[in-house]
DNA sequence: CCCGGAAGTAAAGCAGCCTTACTACTTGGA
DNA sequence: TCCAAGTAGTAAGGCTGCTTTACTTCCGGG
């Protein structure tokens, strides 16, 4: 679905002064809050795990869906599904309608680890948001959105 | 210098319609930029590669100190640039004043290459410029500006 | 019943880092 | 002058987060 080899590369550091430098300290900046007390509330589980797990509908969803969701092919997003439900964050079934698909659920450890992240990020928002003013930060939504269109 | 683990993760895809996902996507755009027309012009060089060459001043600089500028390990440094020396992206030689140190200097090759990305993130910069206008463009850097301070 | 395509898996590889454990060299004393 | 301590860099190995290539399993249409 998506060029091939957009992949790898940090850009965590800082890249001089250009945007790329002021986008990625941004990122970083909510990196940093989920990983904050992650280890300890849910052990095992990196930034692409909360992604992932936020990505999974509370029907469930099948690998191929999930993958092309995500932009990555669904050998790697196989893996991390296979990680977190070593972990006890999510749940797998054969449909029975069809019992080539993997119907992949979150378990309720799994819903409150979504539920953490999400709240992560929300507590940068809002702090960017007292920050700058709820005006300019919608300014900032607004503008990023525009810039992905 | 920095905080032990702040490393991987993607964060390319969509994540969902948080900031994250928008800052993620605008960052995605000028990777892909940059990455267009790399390997026709400058064989073997990825994104981290174009963003190390740049922080290399004219007169040279040490593994110790590209690497606290670049917020990774010595050794994480040294293998970029034994990589970079290998291509012919950048020399180095030890100081006869202290020969442990080794000083990185970018090659006139390496020199093309970091003016090559850095006119790609000019030529995205432009464009958004374009799109937004450029009191709403330097707006969103002024923000992104306040929110890393 | 067979064949083509879809869902997923297996194996291996590579980028981009990190940690731990060195070696080589310099410098500041006793 | 010599040595201990500190600094610059290297070596080896590990791990994440992906990829590609090559299957296997299974469904559905003819």
């Amino acid at each position: 679905m998506t060029s091939v080899n957009d992949a790898p590369s940090q850009l965590t550091g800082p890249w001089s002064d250009h945007i790329a430098g002021l986008l990625g300290a941004a990122l970083k900046r909510i990196r940093s809050e989920i990983l904050a007390a992650s280890e300890e509330r849910f052990p095992g589980l990196r930034v692409s795990h909360y992604r992932l797990l936020e990505l999974i509908p509370p029907e469930g969803a099948r690998i191929t869906d999930l993958a092309e969701v995500a932009v990555m092919t669904k050998q790697g997003l196989g893996q991390h599904v296979d990680y977190l439900q070593r972990l006890g964050y999510v749940e797998s079934d054969r449909l029975r309608t069809d019992r080539r698909v993997r119907l992949v659920r979150r378990t309720a450890r799994g819903d409150e680890a979504a539920a953490y992240s999400r709240a992560a990020i929300e507590r940068v928002e809002a702090i960017w948001s007292d920050r700058l003013g709820p005006a300019r930060y919608e300014a900032l939504r607004e503008t990023l959105r525009e810039l992905g269109g």
